[in-house]
DNA sequence: GTTATTGGATACCGTCACTATCCAAGCGCT
DNA sequence: AGCGCTTGGATAGTGACGGTATCCAATAAC
């Protein structure tokens, strides 16, 4: 497959493949001469993972270089590469450690995690994430109660987890390990997230007494 | 409270509070003159809004701006309020109505929510948002189960929501109503969210049998 | 009267994800 | 051999977005 043609497959203009190709993104095809290179089912993949992570996950580039990094990496075991792929889908929280509402808060995520008895790096960038949110919660005044955030978090987050991860497969090329990790995490949290918000439109009209549509 | 002072309290600069007064996120204050005005709690707590649906949410300031002039409408009814602040969390799709796959799965959408009995319009941008996903995971080999979905969907989603709604003060004053739903829908998206990959990271640690780090 | 601050307008900036343009080196067809 | 078209590679430019920076005249406060 020549780059036109893997741009016409995969409707990524071919500037835009150029482009993934130098950033890293995509690995480079395989020279057949000085001017020419093939691609193959990899690359059409790896595009097709891209451009979800990118449109659907909202990732930066700079994010999905890195976890491409990690895996391209021989070197890595594999629960660190698993590891530098999930952190890099962690945005950068910049608050100052200083902040004494941002430390509360912080603490009682660690708290949450310890309580549930989770087994999470301290460094872990989702503990400050959380972290953020919970402040930011408070200051609206509507911070979240701890014992339902506990019981959401066992009684649903873990199990969830705990299936999405059964999925994995850990045992093939490492490469599929990773692809389905990051997959899973962030195609299947836009899921939940979008289904919960219909949810919410739901329940928002029940409430409301608001006249079912009749049908087109 | 003059501008300084609001800037100082909320840590955000003045350039930035005088650009949110420009785009209408943020009402004027009330003018005691040509070259003074006075601000109050609510443009304090209306900054901290913005700022959390910004840096948390990652809502565009045009969306927040959709929201902020819905609220402020004093015409439209609750339900069409809540509607559009509602619509304005979902980030435009752009995608081929024609495109046969992109069908595929909007019909699937269609059928999980009709199966559900939930009431949502049909025009939702929620659906289409939901239907991207799902033809993303189909061209990654990832397919979602239409039946675990379904039981996400009523067992998690439903009761999770139908919680959440009715935190919402309907009888109160309408902008508290409002924040109250966005602040709801997108600040506890984000909680559910990091709970999620927190739950993996755990699950993935087990899973690999990793040791856990001693205590610090 | 002097100094500092304010509201308001306008122009500019940095980041990010592309896009556009060029170019020389082939490839393939005649 | 001649010729047009594509390719890889390099470099520069673009548009959207969320701010910043600068200026200004009009005051308010001392």
């Amino acid at each position: 497959m020549r780059i036109s043609e893997l741009s016409a497959t995969s409707g990524v203009p071919i500037p835009t493949i150029k482009y993934y190709l130098r950033e890293g993104l995509l690995p480079q095809g395989e020279h057949t001469g000085a001017t020419r290179a093939e691609y193959g089912d990899t690359h059409l993949r790896r595009l097709r993972l891209i451009r979800a992570l990118l449109e659907v996950g909202r990732l930066p580039v700079a994010a999905i270089g890195k976890i491409v990094a990690a895996v391209e990496d021989e070197e890595t075991p594999v629960h660190r590469m698993l590891g530098t792929a999930h952190y890099a889908l962690s945005p950068p929280v910049e608050t100052d450690p200083a902040d004494e509402v941002y430390g509360a808060a912080r603490e009682r995520v660690d708290r949450l995690i310890d309580g549930l008895g989770w087994q999470v790096t301290r460094g872990a960038p989702t503990r400050d994430e959380l972290a953020q949110v919970l402040m930011r919660l408070e200051q609206l005044g509507r911070a979240a109660d701890e014992d339902e955030l506990r019981h959401y978090a066992e009684t649903v987050m873990g199990l969830v987890a705990a299936y999405e991860m059964g999925k994995v497969p850990m045992d093939g090329p490492r490469e599929v390990a990773v692809e389905s990790l990051v997959v899973g995490t962030v195609l299947y949290g836009k899921v939940f997230d979008v289904l919960r918000r219909i949810a919410h439109e739901s329940a928002s009209a029940r409430l409301l007494g608001i006249p079912p549509e009749p049908d087109a």
